[in-house]
DNA sequence: CTTGTCAATTAGATTA
DNA sequence: TAATCTAATTGACAAG
């Protein structure tokens, strides 16, 4: 029974790393706070966000008429009319000899031991790079690009139809596996940065416990902390409303608030 | 209702 | 022999 049908994205996600085994190392709480930092640092314009997604050229639906009859072929009992034959041997000649004809009925797999799944049928390499040469041109299939595939492959359009559809599937988890990978980098580099500033407010903390001693430029007494600021650019304290206490390493830089020109020019 | 797709799952085959 | 791969099944759902 599916736990879970029509899940948005993101609880999709924090599924799929708890049951698919997509990232053993990585809790799924750990995963679902990223995928919320990620869209939080991307945006959350685009629900599948990252753009190192495989090109998905035209889902094509399929508005097909025809077709219904494909899937009587194998249904129940699962499809007990699959030819007990070695797919595996090499087609002995030309490309367009599959060694299997699972098109043809055969009934001898049906057991008298109830419903037990007949031998798995392993596609050919030549089968293989056709779907997959078809698949790199369409995620989807119309039926009668189905139906043209199959006789071709000498397979049942089932076949081809499941194929294509395990083949989706597969395609999808390997984008959610680079997904999982990219936030998991974005996630190192967020701590580390995290560590950076947090130990920077830490500094800063403790410069305001013992502020340093910056003497007014009028009077030669010290200033209290409050009338003190600090310049964005060289990063030096100064008096907020007089001339710097200390003057930049550079002087090439232009006028700015913390070093005006002229005293009178600041704010 | 029919048809096609998807997610979840099962189980046979293969591999390490 | 456990882990992994993958063909196949099942049930839910949406579109027409």
């Amino acid at each position: 029974m599916p736990l879970i049908k029509r899940l948005p994205r993101l609880l999709l996600l924090f599924n799929l790393s708890v049951s698919l085994r997509l990232c053993p190392v990585f809790p799924a709480p750990a995963l679902f706070l990223l995928l919320l930092l990620h869209w939080l640092v991307m945006g959350a314009t685009s629900p599948s966000g990252l753009e190192l997604t495989m090109a998905v050229p035209g889902l094509s639906s399929s508005s097909g008429s025809e077709g219904a009859g494909c899937n009587n072929n194998n249904n129940g009992g699962g499809g007990g009319n699959m030819r007990d034959l070695d797919i595996n041997q090499p087609a002995s000649g030309g490309e367009e000899e599959f060694p299997m004809g699972s098109v043809e009925e055969d009934e001898e797999e049906r057991g008298v031991g109830g419903p037990h799944r007949p031998k798995k049928l392993r596609l050919s390499k030549e089968q293989s790079r056709l779907l997959e040469e078809s698949f790199r041109l369409n995620h989807t299939l119309t039926p009668k690009q189905k139906e043209a595939l199959a006789i071709k492959l000498k397979l049942r359009p089932r076949q081809v139809e499941v194929w294509f559809q395990n083949r989706r599937a597969r395609t999808k988890l390997k984008q959610t596996e680079m997904e999982c990978e990219y936030l998991k980098r974005c996630f190192g580099s967020l701590t580390e940065e995290n560590r950076r500033l947090q130990r920077e407010v830490e500094e800063l903390r403790a410069m305001r416990v013992a502020p340093p001693t910056v003497l007014s430029p009028h009077t030669r007494q010290p200033l209290p902390a409050s009338a003190l600021t600090m310049c964005p650019r060289c990063e030096r304290i100064t008096a907020a409303t007089g001339p710097p206490a200390a003057r930049p390493p550079s002087s090439a830089a232009g006028p700015s608030p913390f070093h005006p020109r002229r005293p009178s020019a600041a704010f």
